[in-house]
DNA sequence: CAAATTTGTTCGTTAAGCCTAACATTTAAG
DNA sequence: CTTAAATGTTAGGCTTAACGAACAAATTTG
């Protein structure tokens, strides 16, 4: 079985692709069928038939009960994929004016039906942008692999100063909230204190000069850099 | 059963009803199921159990081996399938250099999975566009109905002069030839003569001035009106 | 106008992707 | 270390959209 493109694979191989590399792309555990099913909005049973429908061609290694690996080829459909759904968001909030938390539902549905050459002329009409609007890192045509990765807020050491690299954008709630309080990519601050049992971590930010506490999912979504 | 919004019918149901809408936007005939099973590149049954389910559904009007014809929710929906197909082509040619030949497959494509919002976006961003890049007329959001339509070059009267208003993006190649004569919507043009048994028609072009010979696909493909 | 051809319909089947229910395995708790 | 709970798998069905084969109706032709 040759290399396929990335069209040939239904949807739901996609999506299951894309969300197993994505699973171990901040943290190293890998997924299991019921983290997928839960994320996915389908059944544990579905995933199961559809991991095994997977291994079958070759794209994930899985026997019953195992862990469940992308293969090399499995790899490179999912970052294929990752590149479409973060230029897709680059374009919808660089060229149409949509907000940062609106982009992600929108490319999950056009990251499985735009074109090659739609990509392509994306990415040229955007200057190949390495980051998307979350900071995530737009790996390029030739899949290469991720920029620079830093740390949670919620691990980095008080009295640091860092810049803001990512800031995840699994929750649009979140993120409308970070855009309230200024907090985005490049945005720069000064880790203040970690108050581990109220689980809550102090920043400063300035213009204008202000602290912001951020609790434990605020502080894990964020993702910072030494400055 | 109410108004459905686009999103709820099938792809497949969204393309018959553009289909049978689309049909009679140029010429009179109403479709039949074998035209439409070619157009679609299905077989007649396919089509037949698709029709029988739209009826069953409200959106047309069928009995068996009877006429098709769409009722006013069917038109509503098939209007706002041409429009998103449209606004996607003219999106794809003005903002991202498509050239106007290549658009028509990926706006096929695109149109069942972008959004409302993103509709709505494109065209405030394309200041609200009445024609796409072949001249045909994009229905506004409240489906207001067409634009004037002007008459098939190759009925038009010899010696008037007329401007393209519109050229069928049926056939991509001829829409590379139509580039290579330097014909496209609004160029200007005197028909010198239609030549009938040669079914050739002979039109004047202005800057640089050249006589051009169509013959009947190409004249059938160009409609014009008196200027 | 009757026969032949074309066109349209019905019906049984397939493949994908989902479901529920029942079962198997692994992991966690007592 | 044994049982209970959580997790994963299998099996059987449903739905959609396609197909081909067989049949029905309409149209064209001789």
């Amino acid at each position: 079985m040759d290399v396929m493109p990335v069209s040939d694979l239904s949807h739901a191989a996609q999506n299951y692709l894309k969300l197993i590399w994505s699973a171990t792309e901040w943290s190293p555990a890998p997924i299991t069928v019921s983290v997928m099913a839960e994320r996915l909005g389908v059944r544990p049973s579905t995933v199961s038939d559809g991991i095994k429908k997977l291994a079958g061609q070759g794209l994930v290694t899985h026997a019953p009960y195992g862990s469940i690996e992308l293969t090399d080829a499995g790899r490179a459909h999912a970052v294929a994929m990752v590149r479409r759904h973060r230029l897709l968001e680059t374009f919808l909030v660089d060229v149409l004016g949509y907000s940062w938390d609106e982009v992600h539902d929108e490319a999950e549905v056009l990251e499985h039906t735009v074109s090659d050459t739609l990509i392509d002329r994306m990415d040229r009409k955007l200057g190949h942008p390495v980051r998307d609007p979350h900071g995530d890192p737009i790996p390029g045509a030739d899949g290469r692999p991720s920029m620079p990765k830093g740390t949670q807020l919620s691990a980095a050491a008080a009295g640091n100063t860092v810049a803001i690299t990512r800031i995840s954008d699994a929750d649009p709630q979140m993120l409308r909230y970070f855009t309230e309080l200024g907090l985005a990519p490049d945005t720069r601050l000064t880790v203040t204190e970690h108050r581990p049992y109220a689980d809550v971590t102090t920043v400063r930010v300035h213009e204008p000069e202000r602290d912001i506490d951020l609790g434990a999912s605020a502080s894990d979504a964020i993702w910072v850099v030494a400055v």
